[in-house]
DNA sequence: TAGAGAAATGAGAACCTTTTGCATACTGAA
DNA sequence: TTCAGTATGCAAAAGGTTCTCATTTCTCTA
């Protein structure tokens, strides 16, 4: 039960476990497939995924869960709060481990490179707004969309077109 | 040619005139199909509208255009500046008119119904936060989803739902 | 630790919105 | 008025997401 030595990768017991525990504070049964997609989720190389994508990097890892299941468990992990789902510009939603705080996106419209941003003015503005126009917020969504100044901008395009 | 006494609703010959030269000075040829479609948006007692939407009121109106062209047209006035679409939460995108100035929107998550507002302490910020990280901004979409304070909210979430 | 009952999954069909292909109809310039 | 080039209607297709239902997996209890 001990963890051997160089066992630290995903899929890794110990990592399972603090999963399991996660998923079960959520109230959701600990199940492969939730396992697996949370697994996808927590990864850091990347934040933002569509359905799709999670099911690209199931694969890649030798995984292999139904669409149907992953927006399954997507939805369910919004429900209970350990994911957020965004509808930027394009068909499909993104979703991203919820971390706590509440933030909004800045997308690149070349690349598709997303970054986040926190700012009190904004969200106070917002509330000022709402209430002046008689409405309890209760969510909101600012996306701005904009060209990123990254070298590696073009070859992200290049890549993410050949998907 | 002169409009009749009693003629000034929609199809109205001067009203058509207006809209053709909006036509035409968009770069778009004057068809039918767009000349309907322009009257509906412009109608004033709904801004926001979905291809089905427009769609229905035009089936109220006793006339009848394919979902394919409402959808082309409605894509081609984007393009051209007439319009603007806006990726509410959930499935369909929805249209507005553009009369020049960007605005945001606040949508009641119960009825539906949408506010808009500008506020140029938010414009200002993001301008600073977009610059701040480097992205040259294209477009921004901020929405506010709450609970709007109308008596007729129930009412109109009740006819909202048996569409 | 086996077994029952509840819940979750896989596979594919179904759904909904939006787009496309193609034959026909219309618009606008000559 | 004619004609080339567009636009429209219809039906089929596409893309994303959800649903159905038979089968499998979990969890809990005996």
């Amino acid at each position: 039960m001990i963890p051997e030595f160089g066992s630290s990768r995903h899929g890794d017991t110990a990592a399972k476990n603090v999963e399991d525990q996660e998923l079960k504070q959520a109230g959701l049964k600990v199940t492969l497939p939730r396992r697996k997609i949370l697994d996808i989720l927590k990864q850091p190389q990347a934040r933002h995924f569509s359905a799709e994508d999670i099911s690209h990097a199931l694969y890649d890892r030798g995984e292999n869960i139904a669409l149907a299941t992953i927006y399954r468990v997507l939805t369910q992990f919004e429900e209970v709060g350990l994911v957020q789902r965004h509808n930027f510009e394009g068909s499909s939603s993104v979703f991203e481990l919820a971390r706590g705080g509440h933030h909004d996106h800045v997308v690149c419209v070349d690349c598709g490179v997303v970054k986040e941003f926190y700012d009190e003015t904004i969200e106070k503005r917002q509330r000022e707004i709402a209430a002046d126009l008689g409405f309890e917020i209760e969510d909101h969504a600012l996306i701005i969309y904009g060209r990123c100044n990254d070298p590696e901008c073009r070859e992200r395009k290049r890549l993410a077109a050949s998907r």
